[in-house]
DNA sequence: TGATCGATGCTCT
DNA sequence: GAGCATCGATCAA
């Protein structure tokens, strides 16, 4: 799929390269695995469809898709896009020259991690609960199915997740660049 | 290329 | 008050 957000800046648009899950109360790691829905939390306790955001590390944002029934509080992580569109845009919000985007190395500084990618895209609080199959922050289908193969692995940087944190809730398009 | 560390403030206990 | 689903700067090699 690919994520398309209109803003007053303009639009930006990157394919989703790299996931995480976060099974709720099946999952040490996740915000939800207590089962009882805080200010922060509570959306994911919803429908299917709505954007999760929150605030990490006193500086970034990160950006879930809530992913399963009313009550059960599940979501998926986004941790790295393919940049699409508004790639100019999504260099002036992360504070990068377009000079040198020539070379994918740079280009994958936009939208390879979490944070980048809310920075790049321009996500923030105000996004938190936003139905994600209409503007102005959706999903669409990619213009053509391309046959891809799907790797998977632990999840990154849940240490405390005792047992959870060997789980292979990680995916990736295998071998694309963007992946981080 | 990889390891280490500081920034920075919200969330939950 | 502790910890955090991260990132970028810096240093060593």
């Amino acid at each position: 799929m690919v994520l398309v957000h209109q803003t007053n800046e303009g639009a930006t648009a990157g394919r989703v390269v790299e996931v995480e899950m976060y099974r709720g109360m099946l999952d040490k790691a996740a915000h939800s695995y207590k089962g009882v829905p805080t200010k922060r939390t509570e959306v994911m306790f919803g429908s299917a469809g709505h954007a999760y955001v929150y605030f990490i590390y006193g500086m970034y944002y990160c950006f879930n898709v809530v992913a399963s029934d009313i009550g059960k509080p599940e979501a998926i992580l986004i941790r790295a896009l393919e940049p699409v569109c508004g790639l100019e845009l999504m260099a002036k919000r992360r504070g990068l020259s377009t000079a040198d985007f020539s070379k994918s190395s740079q280009r994958r500084r936009l939208t390879s991690g979490p944070g980048r990618l809310a920075t790049a895209m321009g996500i923030t609080k105000e996004a938190y609960g936003l139905p994600l199959d209409r503007p102005p922050l959706y999903f669409v289908k990619e213009d053509h199915m391309i046959d891809r193969s799907v790797a998977s692995g632990p999840r990154i940087n849940i240490g405390y997740a005792e047992e959870a944190q060997y789980f292979p809730w990680r995916f990736w398009l295998q071998g694309n660049p963007f992946v981080t």
